[in-house]
DNA sequence: CTCGGTGCAAAGCTTTTGCATCCGC
DNA sequence: GCGGATGCAAAAGCTTTGCACCGAG
């Protein structure tokens, strides 16, 4: 992750701003976020800290989410499964998920008439829209085998 | 609800096809659901059958609610918080949601770009799109005393 | 030194599972 | 009557909370 410190810097702005204590397993789960590239849940992300000998509770990582969650450094997704979904966002282009109804895998991207649709939404309800979540749900198309032509997996 | 036979008939026809028994108990969740208009979650449902003096148990609820998800009766939203909330939704329109990040009260929108971006997607990434999940959040508009203009709620 | 933040474990909530009983077919 | 569906309660899984201790300011 080349835009690490920048990162940092911003986190420790956002927590100056705050009045709130600029402890060091916050900028460990930091790091450690940022050194991710695929959506993560906290289990996963303990586990791995864990791992690397951090001495960090999991009540720690929730409350960190929480404050890196407000200042827009990581989004929470809730797929529809239970157990809810984080990625880092900073220097990450806004965009939206496509999920694989077979294997569950997660596809991004992008399209701005998302974008229209907050604003127009926006001025008709009289909101000040500043976030929105989009999911498409679908079948992949599959081969004359029926092997899916992304994940190679034999759909019944 | 005066298309409540309407969707008793799809229901029992979805279940024969799918070599389901129907019992007593899946047309009773079914009315029940049907006699709602808003969102609800399980436990709402569980308890006002309970207080009607039905005899059913969450197991059954959830497995209900399960097969009527899958004929396309009901729809199961995750709105970024812990419990998920259901909504009926045969003869009516897909719809999305926009939720108010100071109350989190819900309003509902249609906006026909949507399944332009879901045909958009899913040509570009080879994917069947059959259902989606559009949430918008954001805080609503106040009057020059600060109280929301759909709630009446003062905000900070 | 103070008091907010942390680790740990227990509690809380939603959802799932196991099992004896029931009843649709 | 058979076997799937149900009710009940217990278990499982994710998240939050309580409390004593620690360490940032």
């Amino acid at each position: 992750m080349e835009n690490i410190d920048e990162v940092k810097i911003l986190f420790r702005a956002f927590l100056d701003e705050k009045g709130q204590r600029k402890t060091p397993e916050r900028f460990a789960i930091l790091e450690q976020i940022y050194d991710l590239t695929d959506h993560f849940d906290v289990e996963f992300l303990f586990l791995k800290m864990k791992n690397k000998n951090y001495r960090v509770s999991r009540a720690t990582v929730y409350n960190t989410l929480d404050l890196l969650i407000e200042c827009g450094l990581v989004v929470k997704h809730q797929f529809g499964t239970l157990t809810a979904l984080y990625e880092k966002s900073y220097g990450y282009k806004q965009h939206d998920h496509l999920i694989c109804r077979k294997c569950n895998k997660i596809f991004e991207f992008c399209d701005p008439r998302i974008q229209q649709i907050q604003s127009t939404m926006g001025k008709l309800l009289k909101f000040k829209v500043e976030q929105h979540s989009l999911m498409l749900y679908g079948d992949p198309e599959v081969d004359i085998d029926s092997k899916c032509l992304r994940c190679q997996l034999t759909i019944n």
